[in-house]
DNA sequence: CGGCGGCTTGATTCGAGTCAAGAACCGTGG
DNA sequence: CCACGGTTCTTGACTCGAATCAAGCCGCCG
């Protein structure tokens, strides 16, 4: 694929970069994941190795430290090469909104440059530690002009972030429980498709509260209910998600959404797998419970 | 500006037109709002022309009437030219959540051709009657790989769409007071956007309780609410904004995040124009409440 | 005239938020 | 090794906002 083709000058920030990784392995799979992004998009190969040609600064976050502050003033586009962060808002009460999560290859802040007014107010923090690339603004604008599938490519991720904001506004609609069983399968899906398959999801109970809008109280409740249901187990101090499909099932959950062809095949089908003639009760929360108890 | 420089083909869908509009009128008048549309998105005047001219049929669809049925199998992408439709999507229970309102100029479908799997399960609706025009995906494509401002443009217009869903999916968080006076301010703020600088709202209860994402009888509850504040008046069958900015006040809206500047000057600057040095108070409705009273 | 869709209102239920206190689990430094 | 302060998790009791159920009303159109 020629991913690496050209030389790729990189930066490192001075004192940031975490002792344990290397450097080069730790670059080369974040661009890696770019280029696996990029082309899930739609992308050509040698489009893809223009961008990469361009991304030139390589910085290590720590877990909860703010991505944006780190550069001002916003001449580049930030992208994610490892990691997880989330992009969030803030109530005036003080109460935070997660707006989604971003995972390797994602493009942090598009909005920053076409749309510096719409994204006001919209921070993005590292979730767990994570290295960032970036490219200039006036680079990729520029590669937008000269290749077609470059621009179809960007288009086609901001309506992705459009779908994925509007299933959030759905999901806000359902119970506690599909809210919570409903993130969990977005969470773990993207998780695999950037190549983590671990059932084990890393986010603090706090963290998955303000992404799904409820209290961090409750989200422990609805846990504890999904453990009894054995959808969840713990596992030391973070959850485990024991039934992929059932959880699926109980949320009502088709990943479609998330333009992750490759991945649909564990997914989609299994929402009425269970039960074949009885679909009318899949969707009523209460018979559902009592299904799944039963069995 | 040379909007409707070339020949611009129109092809009437037999039957179908409300009787009483003059054609070339309304076809005129919903080309400038794409027209105006196009140019908010930066898109340059040539860019402009090139796109209407590839604007080739316009039909007129009566309120309640779904869209998207229209034109199977979707080798075009619909416009709106005048009226107003809502994009929306059914839960399990029937129970729809409409996820925007759509004005003349705004493109409805843009998902489709892109993503047609992360759409799955929108439909579009018109609100009042409507009517659209539709261009060729290939038609549109070949444009935007001729030219990069127009693909800017698009960009920046399904950003602006994921935009306009993050702040729906904040306003959930919001008591349903607030969340009914916001939506009212978005509302107003896009039909003011096109031209339509009336203060009464020709949306039923059930579309607001639908988009708020609260039940009927609540949202009527919440208007009579308003109504004892001096903040909505009935006006025969549909309701009246009386007074906007104290209304923009209660709902916390800072309507920059819609991309419209030359309407900023009424919305931005008003939220905490009625008290100084008491901001903290404005962030909690139940004080804010008694200040509105009072005056 | 009747019927129907939208509005209005009351009574009741219930899900989720808030408050508060305790327990388990860090990482840190002595 | 243990003592510590600080998160994060857990649980209970209470409150409250919004959904639901139910009925009556108004205005419209056939």
């Amino acid at each position: 694929m020629g991913i690496y083709g050209a030389s790729i000058l990189v930066r490192y920030q001075v004192g940031r970069l975490g002792s344990h990784m290397s450097m080069n392995r730790s670059k080369q799979i974040g661009l890696r994941h770019v280029a696996l992004k990029l082309e899930s998009l739609g992308v050509g190969n040698t489009e893809i190795d223009a961008v990469l040609n361009r991304m030139n600064v390589v910085a290590a976050i720590k877990r909860s430290e703010e991505i944006m502050s780190f550069c001002r003033p916003a001449k580049h586009l930030v992208v994610l090469l490892e990691g997880v962060a989330c992009s969030y808002e803030r109530l005036p009460k003080g109460n935070r909104q997660i707006y989604g999560y971003h995972y390797a290859g994602d493009f942090c802040d598009l909005h920053r440059r076409l749309l510096p007014a719409s994204g006001h107010g919209v921070s993005i923090e590292a979730v767990t530690d994570c290295s960032i690339g970036v490219i200039k603004h006036a680079d990729l604008e520029e590669l937008i002009a000269r290749y077609p599938s470059l621009s179809l490519g960007v288009w086609r991720s901001a309506m992705l972030e459009a779908c994925i904001s509007r299933k959030g506004i759905l999901n806000t609609r359902r119970s506690a429980l599909e809210r919570v069983a409903h993130l969990l399968c977005e969470v773990l899906a993207r998780r695999e498709a950037v190549g983590i398959k671990s059932p084990s999801i890393p986010l603090s109970q706090t963290d998955l509260a303000d992404a799904a809008g409820l209290s961090a109280v409750h989200i422990n409740r609805t846990f504890k209910q999904l453990r009894t249901l054995n959808l969840l187990a713990k596992e030391g101090r973070t959850m485990k998600v024991v039934d992929r499909s059932r959880l699926a099932a109980l949320a009502g959950f088709d990943g479609s959404y998330l333009n992750m062809p490759e991945l649909l095949a564990g997914w989609q089908l299994e929402i009425d797998a269970p039960r074949r003639g009885q679909e009318s009760s899949l969707g009523r929360i209460g018979s559902q419970l009592l299904v799944l108890r039963a069995v």
